[in-house]
DNA sequence: CTACTTGCAAACTCTTTGCACCATA
DNA sequence: TATGGTGCAAAGAGTTTGCAAGTAG
């Protein structure tokens, strides 16, 4: 865990709160804030919703976290040393599918040549319809 | 325009409201409901925003405009008549790029054929960085 | 006329901020 | 012990809802 050295390299602290929210995230592997306060109460004491929201924020700006937008309301959390991946959403029941960034490189290479955009994959999501709700 | 037709065959009545709304978000090209809102009371005594929220919900519904999320915050609409496309979101910059979906066609022929997931492309948002923000 | 719509205001959700107190280094 | 961090409460965005008054058909 390299927390510790990210944090005091830019002259953060650790603290017992910090520990605690990477490790929300980590484990959930997707979390709202609201997810990851939710998990962290089940196990000790608890951490004010505001803390929670700094902290993702301060994760997200150390590299340690990346958010995507999974539905309309709440980003989602993800810790960044979960491979990267792509987040396909059903929308008519909600289930989230995750594929490896393999299977939008073709994409990805086509926007860089064509109009010279780089593309941040693990930020993507693509909206649509699940297989089951195709039938 | 047979936007009131739509609105008729379900039972629902053709506003100045509605007719404004529409015509805001196709004038816009890209509007939030506060943009729609805007362009409205330009032009006219203006419009609750309640009605416009009210509004967007039910053209949806119609099939008349469709909405994306190109930021962190409001949702953004567009009117379901322009031709389809793909949104790249330059984040250091803001700046908007439209793609024509035929880009992203291989990627949507994948998940179709690798997971049986009908990929919504009107939808869909690729957020990165643009050729100029890269240098 | 009747049912659908609107405007208004209040309520709600999600997120940010100011400030006194607390704790890491 | 000197900053930086946290909790709390209040303030802000964005959005939804209940209800009385207005209006399209």
């Amino acid at each position: 865990m390299d927390l510790h050295q990210r944090l005091r390299s830019r002259g953060y602290r650790l603290t017992p709160q910090r520990e605690l929210v990477l490790e929300a995230v980590s484990s959930l592997g997707h979390a709202t804030p609201e997810d990851a306060l939710g998990w962290i109460r089940e196990r000790s004491g608890g951490v004010n919703i505001s803390t929670v929201y700094r902290t993702l924020e301060l994760l997200e700006e150390l590299g340690l976290v990346k958010h995507t937008h999974l539905s309309h309301g709440a980003p989602t959390y993800h810790a960044a040393a979960a491979p990267e991946h792509v987040h396909l959403v059903c929308r008519p029941c909600g289930k989230v599918i995750e594929l490896e960034p393999r299977v939008v490189s073709p994409l990805v290479d086509t926007l860089q040549d064509d109009v010279g955009f780089a593309a941040d994959v693990g930020h993507l999501t693509v909206f649509g319809q699940c297989a089951e709700c195709s039938r």
